[in-house]
DNA sequence: CGCACCAACTTGTACGTACAAGTATATTTT
DNA sequence: AAAATATACTTGTACGTACAAGTTGGTGCG
């Protein structure tokens, strides 16, 4: 597998951004200096710099350079409104069910290709709580086509999409949800503390990863009532 | 306001796409093509059409050329579900208020900016219905300041979206939405027909567009009962 | 002290060139 | 007839150069 040598720069600087070399907030080395560091013309740089922009890594200001932001705010992925943002986010996540490789649900409204039906299945539960709240129940399947040795006790802060772009370097590059409010059933209301009969979101969302054989197929339950569930993405 | 280059070989191919000289599937002229018709570098060129990939109305492929593509599927604008992707798109669009000048809605979960709240509030309410169900209850605000003139037998397609882009120039560049399972009140049941006391997905949504000061504030009622929300985007 | 200006940075645009790599078609060979 | 090869396209990568435009800090003048 040979990379292109704006790929390895790209790369590179990733890498020592999710490491924490480059902190939020800070400014990359300038395009020229990058050119001189890697013995490639700025042509070369511009490019890496531009994907790195497109993942959400850095933004770029004409005559001060490119400074690493936030990536959360880039990605149409959910968030609790009001919790990430929040300055004590006292959130606990339970796991229901360590990964583990399970039998493929048969209820993802989403079709998972041939390669990976034919792979494992690798599956985790967890209920996401915000202080005493338990706020959403969240199923995972995928493929252990590109993962293995997934155990929970090694999820990067917790999170799983930071393990998964850190160990794996795998990134979300984009997803399809389908968005429903049902009744919530009996064994959800227990897990939420809602009561029987309550409306409850329904999100069932396929993860577009780099890798093209990975997606990750999730089955979302969330108590709405006190947190609404936060979704933006922009070009 | 003077255009680069790059710029006016990029607005003028979406013009074209737009007005469906380009049509969805077809191939634009090669690079090399337009650098001759144009008098401009391959650089140049190639920057123009990366901007569309951006923006999502073209994609490439090495050796093929640039195809234009379906454009709703790279936003994470909604649609129904089963709907759009449905060969016979028996819907109809139901306006309950017409585009007028109207208070700024109290309760929109964003904060529009004052420059915004000066302006006149432009309004309108619509009822989406697949064949003889209704689905969405939607309404919409935004301020005149880039809009005027707007009359609901304008719009293109019945589009709000496509109107704003082929009438006004103005493409909806990201979002943030708020996504609530609640149950439907008395109002809202009787446009949809739905039980008293059922679940409805209620989602808020700011979109942002190519115009810094303009947003439309939308408050969408779904009745996923049949026909589920789909989102999906990109990078 | 305050303001205008300049110099030294930064990124943005645009030029031109060369070759690599993927796709499709025509031609030649087997 | 089928397979291999050549070819003429396409987009992708990478080089190098020049100047425009935005930002910052210092310098000197009023």
């Amino acid at each position: 597998m040979k990379l292109t040598r704006y790929q390895q720069l790209q790369f590179m600087l990733k890498e020592k951004i999710q490491q924490g070399v480059y902190q939020i907030g800070d400014y990359l080395p300038s395009e020229n200096e990058l050119c001189a560091d890697f013995s490639i013309t700025r042509t070369t740089v511009r490019k890496a710099l531009d994907n790195l922009i497109k993942e959400g890594f850095i933004e770029k200001q004409q005559g001060k350079g490119s400074r690493v932001k936030e990536r959360r705010n880039s990605l149409g992925l959910l968030n609790l409104k009001g919790f990430s943002e929040a300055v004590g986010q006292n959130v606990k996540t339970v796991f229901l069910q360590k990964p583990a490789i399970r039998e493929w649900y048969a209820e993802i409204p989403f079709q998972p290709s041939d390669s990976e039906l034919q792979a494992n299945c690798l599956h985790f539960e967890r209920l996401r709580c915000v202080g005493e709240h338990p706020v959403m129940l969240e199923n995972n399947w995928f493929s252990d086509l590109e993962i293995n040795d997934l155990a929970y006790q090694d999820f990067v802060e917790g999170s799983f999409f930071k393990t998964l772009s850190q160990r794996y370097l795998i990134e979300i590059i984009g997803s399809e949800q389908e968005l429903r409010a049902e009744f919530v059933n009996e064994r959800t209301a227990s897990y939420l503390k809602m009561a029987p009969g309550a409306p409850i979101l329904h999100i069932s969302v396929k993860f577009h990863t780099s890798h093209a054989h990975l997606n990750i197929y999730s089955e979302l339950y969330c108590n709405t009532a006190i947190y609404p569930i936060g979704n933006s993405y922009h070009l």
